[in-house]
DNA sequence: TTGTACTTTCAATTATTTCCGAAAGGTAAA
DNA sequence: TTTACCTTTCGGAAATAATTGAAAGTACAA
């Protein structure tokens, strides 16, 4: 295969993944860009390449800074602002995780701690404390180990799993 | 707090959750309706319940039950079908988590593999290869964990991530 | 076979999300 | 200052997704 439509292909494929999980396509779009990339580029260079307007580019640009998956870069004598994206795939993989955690698992945690002390004893009010307590005991051993499995090094991940999978 | 409240904030909640979880807010909402329903409910009910349309309901009660977080039930004499929510959340988990991977993950295995045998040996195609070797390993790691997590009994979950987490 | 009590489908509507591009905002050099 | 070059914002257009409601389909009992 040639290296063009290689990266042709991942680019437009990532944008789909990438939609699969709840990010906006455009954003993994960039992000499979500047992976990609030996050097960093402009908001240029990214509009260009993907063929977006500057708004689009520039909000999406910010999105992955936000995330801690690109960083900005300024070069010596020139205006424009440069992009490159964090390269380390565990260090990647960590930030998703933190941030797929914060907005689907801890919403979960808090309004689960919000629905205390139901008062009835009545049937459905018996099943309703048995269901939360079910749930609040998975989703706090789901924060919890998620929260040992992004705080850890690398070789935890590398190492524990290496072994579980043979 | 009441039932009637936290009813209602649970299954509002759920709703919300849901869809930060990619899943149509209606459809967790009658999965968090029909989760603390001592009994089975009818199509009719649900629609009550939640002030949704015949057809909104039927959909979303058939998704579920592809999902498999749902089954129908029939009551002798009667010709209406009854649904009755997976109350095992050990394997509601389970069965989200076959879903998602599915969705997720294994798109991304797929066109990994179609992406290999690059010929060039540029900077770029040399960054592109390298790239891609780490995200492959890191998403046939994902993915073979999640399998083994999916296919493990209720205990290893439990067991393993109790003493993880002291 | 017809009537009844449901379930399922689907075209049209409505809501939500994403994207564009023009205008406004910043900043550094002249 | 003013100019030149970038970045950011934002209202509305375009694309997607969810929902409705009515019509069509199905199965059972009489």
């Amino acid at each position: 295969m040639k290296f063009a439509e290689g990266k042709d292909k991942f680019i437009q494929s990532w944008g789909v993944i990438g939609s699969n999980w709840g990010i906006n396509r455009t954003m993994a779009q960039i992000h499979a860009l500047l992976l990609i990339a030996p050097e960093s580029l402009s908001a240029e260079d990214v509009m260009q390449d993907l063929q977006i307007s500057r708004g689009n580019a520039n909000m999406n640009l910010r999105e992955l800074i936000d995330w801690g998956l690109v960083y900005k870069e300024l070069k010596p004598g020139e205006r424009k602002e440069y992009f490159y994206a964090e390269k380390d795939m565990w260090d990647v993989v960590k930030k998703v995780i933190k941030r797929r955690k914060k907005k689907e698992l801890e919403p979960m945690v808090k309004v689960l701690n919000e629905l205390d002390n139901i008062e009835e004893t009545t049937p459905e009010a018996e099943e309703f404390k048995k269901v939360l307590k079910d749930i609040k005991l998975f989703s706090a051993k789901a924060d919890s180990t998620l929260d040992r499995l992004v705080n850890s090094e690398n070789n935890w991940f590398v190492g524990t799993f290496m072994k579980m999978i043979k």
